[in-house]
DNA sequence: CCGGTTTATTAGCTTCAGCTAAAAATATTA
DNA sequence: TAATATTTTTAGCTGAAGCTAATAAACCGG
């Protein structure tokens, strides 16, 4: 069975949690204030709904050792994120939406969409493997192409990277989208400066341009063959 | 103030009410039960909210007398038509919903929406005046198209009419839609049969039909001068 | 104008998803 | 390792928005 909708539709809440869980789960179970705090909820509340979670499969679960994401569940925070994606692509591609406000609005949609209405979206948007961010998009069997990006603060001096995708905070958005510092482009590490971090690039024309650390690990990058 | 939002984001259920008494409120005040079967919910539970709508100053509202929608209660219920329009619009002519599937996802939607979408959504589909059913969107400021269309079964022999829009019954519209009954088009009337009420037409191409009444009860038509 | 039928309301309960405050478990550090 | 700090859980409450069952008002026919 590929993809099936859950039984019952589920609550926009548990789809947040889900999401969150999915987010912070790199590195094994989530605690469950770093929950609490992606998504500005009580910790108890969390404790609470991890519980309702747990009954319905979603999540596996043990007390005061974190949360995980089962196989059902993953699958469900990919649906919901391949919305969001396709979502995001929409408003800002086709209505001339701002990085700043898109991220918020696509978070109530994605809860609201039907599975019909995504499909038709995507084909609407001719299928896009990437967000406008750079950011990969679940496919409808939920696969999710493996990302191999680095920030670009890691990257060492004289290596040529090309940008896939930037971080989705909102005024972070707007500050790199100004200078152009969108997916796709190529770059030149020129030097890194121990000292502050401070990291200085070259783009195809020729032009320089630094940026502090707070801005160089919000660009992920990949290597230029 | 010209379609100020409201205070707080009113939750879906809010709207829904607002809807179902703006729909059938021509005849002055609307009935719980009313209400109770527009919206597949208990009557008690209708008499409840009917109580928090008036505090909210959305309703006017008298025990065992029914309901009416305050100024601004009609300005938000002609909010949400608004939307609903507009995003069916959308969901017919860019994403290929058919009729059947359309009032469903809108629904939806319409509740989830903001106000810097619905513009967007306007804007991107050229502002349009009415749906594709015929009806008519109302305006940014709360203002809508006085609507002094008739159902084509009071229309008398020999009457040249245009269809106005078609009634939003989603069997229904799957019917007219295969036959071309569509907003815009012109017929005559060549006979209504008091027996049954059958009611025959022609169009411009010198065509006829004829309809039983539960249809020519749902096309409703204007004359054409 | 009285009695029955229909329609509305009240009272009291349920579920969801949050909350606070207090208690318990785990982690850290002196 | 003991004391302190942090994190998590438990217990119990809140507010929406629904429900049922019982009661009350309004309407209607004889």
């Amino acid at each position: 069975m590929i993809n099936p909708a859950p039984a019952r539709p589920l609550s926009s809440s548990i789809g947040d949690y889900l999401k969150a869980i999915w987010t912070s789960s790199e590195t094994g179970a989530v605690s469950t204030k770093e929950i609490s705090q992606t998504l500005s909820v009580a910790p108890a509340s969390v404790t609470n709904m991890l519980v309702r979670l747990q009954e319905m499969g979603l999540v596996r679960y043990e007390r005061y050792r974190g949360a995980a994401l089962t196989e059902e569940g993953r699958a469900e925070a990919l649906r919901l994120i391949r919305r969001h994606r396709l979502i995001e692509t929409f408003l800002l591609e086709h209505l001339g939406y701002s990085w700043q406000h898109v991220h918020e609005e696509a978070e109530r949609l994605e809860h609201t969409v039907s599975d019909e209405f995504t499909e038709r979206l995507a084909e609407f948007l001719g299928h896009p493997g990437h967000d406008p961010h750079g950011a990969p998009i679940p496919a409808v069997d939920g696969t999710l192409e493996p990302d191999d990006s680095f920030p670009l603060s890691d990257a060492g001096a004289g290596r040529r990277v090309r940008i896939y995708k930037v971080g989705d905070d909102d005024s972070m958005l707007e500050y790199l989208g100004e200078r152009g510092l969108v997916p796709g482009r190529t770059l030149t590490v020129k030097e890194v400066r121990e000292l502050d971090g401070v990291i200085t690039v070259e783009d195809e024309g020729g032009e320089t341009y630094s940026f502090g650390s707070p801005v160089a690990r919000r660009v992920f990058v990949r290597p230029v063959p």
